[in-house]
DNA sequence: CCTCGATTGCGCAATTTTTCGCAAATGTAG
DNA sequence: CTACATTTGCGAAAAATTGCGCAATCGAGG
């Protein structure tokens, strides 16, 4: 009965929601569908599709609601509460993610660290204590954990995957470049900037080199 | 005459390409679609179509021979060679992405970093040192730059990308986040946890909590 | 109250992507 | 040399996704 919603449509749906709270923090009231995919190169008729998976939420000769929209959209994909995060692997990059300032006003609060090299145990950043990754599942035992975020080398991130599971967290967000292996019922995401990267080249490599753009 | 190979052919392609890798370091010689799927999660029908569009590279009975297939990816992909990259943007983020070890091994330079801040301008950062990027064209008007990564703030990226476009730069990778507007003719991929996290959520948050794992 | 330009929601068609199914080929074992 | 277990490549079917077309609706302006 409640018809399957594809993956592509939910991926599209935080595009949506931030570009809405653009316009709004712009002091924009409506916004037609046109407009919208405009601005995200996307075509209107794909946004009204996505959008009507969920419901009816514009006016015929109007458009969208943008605050209305916004929140409806916030409401669907669950950003109208904090989740909690983990971080595994405090090197360059974990350390990175752990002061990156983007994750918080979303709702995402990271609220442990953890890391195996001894020489960043114990070591504090912003107002977390890096503890070790062994201890992770006694750390882990008492609260309520929604997402792991993996920034350990590709070595150590499937253990690290697989004792985050063992933990509770039902999503993970996986800097780590490998494949990982999971059960069905957890979320992976994959950053990956060299295998982005590496799509791109083979574009450029079949360019004719130096044409002028028309 | 030269069917279109479709994009997500080319998404999957470095990915193949990195199990491959493995799988040599690890000795092995040749590998079936079967087994390659199997470690990465995807049909092996898919692995074979997706590799049907370059070629024919396995042989029946036995599959494809490792080092042979990772070579042709590599050649596909144009990882046959070097690609050189700017950053524009060197704050928290930008600092990370100079700092990243995993970019140079694929065969991915940076050349060139810039900011707008004059308390990181002059700074140096490895064997690069940070340039205005007020100076930006003219300090890549003679040499060649494919990729160009932003790591600016989402006010500054549109306009960052604009000139790095204007600069000959046909790839680009954004961790800013915005919806950039480039020319047809010029790539985009972008970076950005936030939204990977964003709809994560979505089936985080309409799972029954704490269900065990069956 | 009527007309008009704009815009949604949605059934359906078109297109794209994935999966199936199997003939042909390969290597091994007897 | 034959039988057999594998596994590819690929045409064709199936499934998923996108785009089209248009009736219904809305608000503005007479």
């Amino acid at each position: 009965m409640p018809i399957e919603i594809p993956d592509v449509v939910i991926d599209r749906l935080p595009v949506y929601a931030r570009a809405l709270a653009s316009l709004d923090r712009q002091g924009r009231d409506v916004v037609s569908s046109q407009e919208l995919g405009a601005q995200l190169g996307v075509t209107p008729a794909q946004i009204r599709k996505d959008l009507s998976y969920f419901g009816r939420f514009g006016k015929q000769g109007r458009g969208y609601n943008v605050k209305r929209l916004l929140e409806e959209l916030h409401q669907i994909l669950g950003l109208d509460r904090k989740w909690r995060m983990v971080v595994v692997g405090v090197g360059q990059l974990g350390h990175a993610v752990l002061s990156y300032g983007g994750f918080a006003p979303q709702g995402f609060d990271i609220v442990e660290a953890f890391d195996a090299d001894a020489s960043v145990i114990g070591k504090q950043i912003g107002d977390l204590v890096v503890k070790p990754v062994a201890a992770m599942r006694e750390a882990l035992a008492g609260q309520h954990i929604d997402i792991g975020i993996v920034a350990t080398p590709a070595a150590a991130a499937q253990q690290v995957i697989d004792a985050l599971v063992e933990s509770g967290v039902r999503a993970i967000l996986n800097y780590a470049p490998i494949a990982a292996h999971v059960p069905r019922h957890v979320r992976v995401k994959d950053i990956d900037p060299v295998l982005s990267l590496q799509s791109m080249t083979f574009y450029l490599k079949s360019d004719l080199a130096h044409s002028p753009p028309k």
